[in-house]
DNA sequence: CTGAAAGCGCTTACAG
DNA sequence: CTGAAAGCGCTTACAG
C-alpha cells in the first residue's frame, strides 16, 4: 500500500494525497481531504518512512547514544538505573512529539557518524559520553546534539547538568544541622570532574561552619560496594572519631551499610551516612537510605526538549546550559546528635 | 558524499561501487576493490541506510515492543531492571550482527504497524507484551518476530520462556530441605498465568515431600513492596506456625524482609525468605536475598539469536519455542532448622 | 485547487 | 568484469 495506490484509489495525483497526508490543507479542498483520509483510513495505510526520509532532510529519528569502552564488553549499562530511567523518560517524551528513538552503544567516533550519516538522524543524546567521542562528533557534523553533565560548555552542545556541587553541600550540611562535626568524605574523586564538584560542596558546607576540613577524613575509595566496605573498614582500624558520612553514590552508601554491620557498628547509632542519587533501591535498604535525589525525569525532558527545539527552530535556544538543581531526601540513616 | 561521487573519484560506474560495499567481490576486479575502498576510507563515506532500506527488502532495525496501558503514563517501564537488563544484552547482540535497535513503547496494535511500516523493520521483539497486541500483530503482519514468557505457543512466533513452574519448585524445595515443613505461598497469583506456574511448582514440591497444601498458607497479597509487608502483617496477627515463605518477585521478598522487621520478627532465623528474579538489589539487602534466578542474557541473546535467524533464513527455527532453566541462588535469607 | 516531472541515494536485474 | 536503466516511495519546486 503506497501514496500511488491511495492517490488511483482517490482519483487525485499521489501529490495531493501527499498534501492531505502532511497537513497542507490551503492546497488541498475541503471536499478532497475528506475523501484521501476516507481511503487511506480504511486501507490502513502507513507512510514509508525510509522513503520520506530519503526526500526531507528529516528522518524523525534521534539517536541515543552509550560510550562503552570496548565493542565486546560484558558490561551491562543498561543495569545502571540512571542509563535506563532516562532512557525511559526521552523514549516517551520523544514518541509524543513524533519522533523514533535508537539506541545505540559506540565505542568510537566512527559508529557514531555511522549512525548520523547511516540513516540520518535528526539529533543525538549522549546519554554516557567519553570527551574525546564528543569533540570528535562535532568537529565532523553540525547535528544537532544534546549532553548530560559535562564540563564542556561547548556553543553548539545543549547541556544539562546537575548543580553537583550543591549535593553535598546539602548532604553534608545536614549532618552539620543533625549536630555532626566529624564528618567523613568517602569517593576516589581525584581525576573525576563531577566527583571533585561535589567535593567542592562538602569543603563548602565544612568552611561555613566553621569545621576544619581534616584529610585523614577523606576516605579515597572506589566509588562502588566494595569501596563503601573497604572505607569503614579503615574508619574503624583507624579509631577515627567519625560519627557521618557522605558520599557520592548510594551504591558506595549501600557498601558504607554492609561494612558498617560487618563491623559491628549501627547505622544511623554509631554512623550516619547520606547517599547520593535517591536510587529506587535506597528505600530497600536497612536502614533506609537519606540520599540526594536529582530529578532524572526533569533532566531527561529538559534536554530533549531543548534538542527538539534546537531541531525544530534550527537554531540553538536561548538557554542551552542549564544547571538543575538537587534536594535531600531525609529516610532513616541519619542521626540527630543531641548537644 | 554519496555512491555517485566516490564513483566519479573512482572512474567507475555506481554500480561498481555497490558491489564493493556490499562485498559482491566476484563481480568487481581485485584492483578496482582496492581502489574503490581506499576513495571510500579516505572520504569518509558512510552509505545512507534509508535508501539502501528503501531499495532492499531490509532495513536492518529491529524493532523493540514494550507493551504500555497508556500514552500518557508516567510509569517509566525502564525502571523494570529486567526490561533495562534485556535491552542492553539485546543492544549489543544486535548491534554485533549488525542490526539497528529502534525502542518504542506501544498501546495499541495500530502503534505497532506504524513501526513496522514505517520503517520496514526487519524483525519485532516483543520485551512487554499483551496478548491482544501480539495476536492482532501477528494476524496482519508476517513480520519476524519473538517473545518472551509468552503461553501462546504460536507457530510462527518465536517464544523464550523460563521454567516457571521450576522456580517455585526449587525455592520450595530448598526450603523443605532445611527442615521447614510449615511454609507460605505469598502472591495473588490467579489471573496471572506466569505466578499461577510459579504457584504449580509450589504445589509440587510440597506434595513430593508429603507435605499438605494447606489452604490458609497461601498469601495472597499483591505482587509488590506494600504486598510483602502485608502478609506479614497477616502472619503475624493469625499467629501462623509458618517458618518459610515463598513469593514470586524479589521486590515482594524485600517488603517481607520490611514487614518481618516491623512485626520484630528476625529474618532467617524466626522466618526464612526466597525471592524470584535474583536482582542485583538481592546482594544489597538485610539480609542478603536468596533467590531463583533466571539467565536473563541468555534469555535475551537467544531470542534476538532466533530472531535473527529467522529473518536470514526465511524461515522459522528448528526449535523456536525455548525453555530455559532457572537457578536457585543461596544467599542469607533462609535458615536451617535443627530435628 | 491540482498534477506531471525530477530527484533523494541506493540496488537489482539485464545487457554487453 | 563493467555499466546504463529502471525502480524503491516519497516530496519539492514548478506550471497550469
Amino acid at each position: 500500500m503506497t501514496i500511488k495506490d491511495i492517490a488511483k484509489k482517490a482519483g487525485v495525483s499521489m501529490m495531493t494525497v501527499s498534501n492531505v497526508i502532511n497537513q497542507k490543507h490551503n492546497r488541498v479542498s475541503p471536499k478532497t481531504i475528506e475523501k484521501v483520509n476516507a481511503i487511506i483510513r480504511e486501507s490502513n495505510y502507513t507512510p514509508n518512512l525510509n522513503a520520506r526520509s530519503l526526500s526531507n532532510k528529516s528522518s524523525k529519528i534521534i539517536g541515543i547514544i552509550i560510550s562503552i569502552e570496548d565493542t565486546d564488553s560484558d558490561i551491562n549499562y543498561f543495569n545502571n538505573p540512571y542509563i535506563s530511567t532516562m532512557i525511559g523518560v526521552i523514549e516517551q517524551e520523544l514518541r509524543h512529539h513524533g519522533y523514533f528513538t535508537m539506541i545505540r552503544t559506540v565505542v568510537s567516533p566512527s559508529d557514531i557518524m555511522k549512525l548520523l550519516g547511516g540513516w540520518g538522524v535528526d539529533g543525538i543524546l549522549f546519554l554516557l559520553h567519553t570527551n574525546s567521542n564528543v569533540e570528535a562528533f562535532l568537529e565532523s557534523s553540525s547535528c544537532p546534539a544534546a549532553i548530560f553533565d559535562s564540563q564542556l560548555t561547548l556553543p553548539h552542545l545543549i547541556n544539562v547538568s546537575s548543580h553537583d556541587e550543591n549535593g553535598l553541600y546539602l548532604s553534608t550540611s545536614h549532618l552539620i544541622a543533625c549536630g555532626h562535626r566529624h564528618i567523613a568524605f568517602l569517593a576516589d574523586y581525584e581525576g573525576n570532574p563531577i566527583y571533585t564538584k561535589r567535593f567542592s560542596g562538602y569543603c563548602k558546607a565544612l568552611a561555613e561552619h566553621n569545621i576544619p576540613l581534616r584529610p585523614e577524613y577523606l576516605l579515597k575509595y572506589p566509588v562502588s560496594y566494595e569501596g563503601g566496605i573497604e572505607a569503614v573498614k579503615e574508619l574503624v582500624t583507624r579509631n577515627l572519631p567519625i560519627t557521618g558520612l557522605v558520599t557520592v553514590a548510594d551504591i558506595c552508601a549501600i557498601g558504607v551499610l554492609e561494612g558498617a554491620r560487618l563491623s559491628g557498628l549501627s547505622v544511623p547509632s554509631d554512623l550516619s551516612v547520606i547517599g547520593y542519587d535517591n536510587l529506587a533501591i535506597c528505600q530497600f535498604t536497612y536502614p533506609k537510605l537519606t540520599s540526594i535525589s536529582q530529578d532524572m525525569t526533569q533532566k531527561a525532558v529538559m534536554a530533549t526538549r531543548l534538542l527538539l527545539e534546537r531541531i525544530e527552530s534550527g537554531e540553538m535556544p536561548q538557554k542551552s546550559h542549564i544547571t538543575l538543581d538537587v534536594t535531600l531526601v531525609e529516610r532513616e540513616s541519619v542521626r540527630k546528635i543531641e548537644s
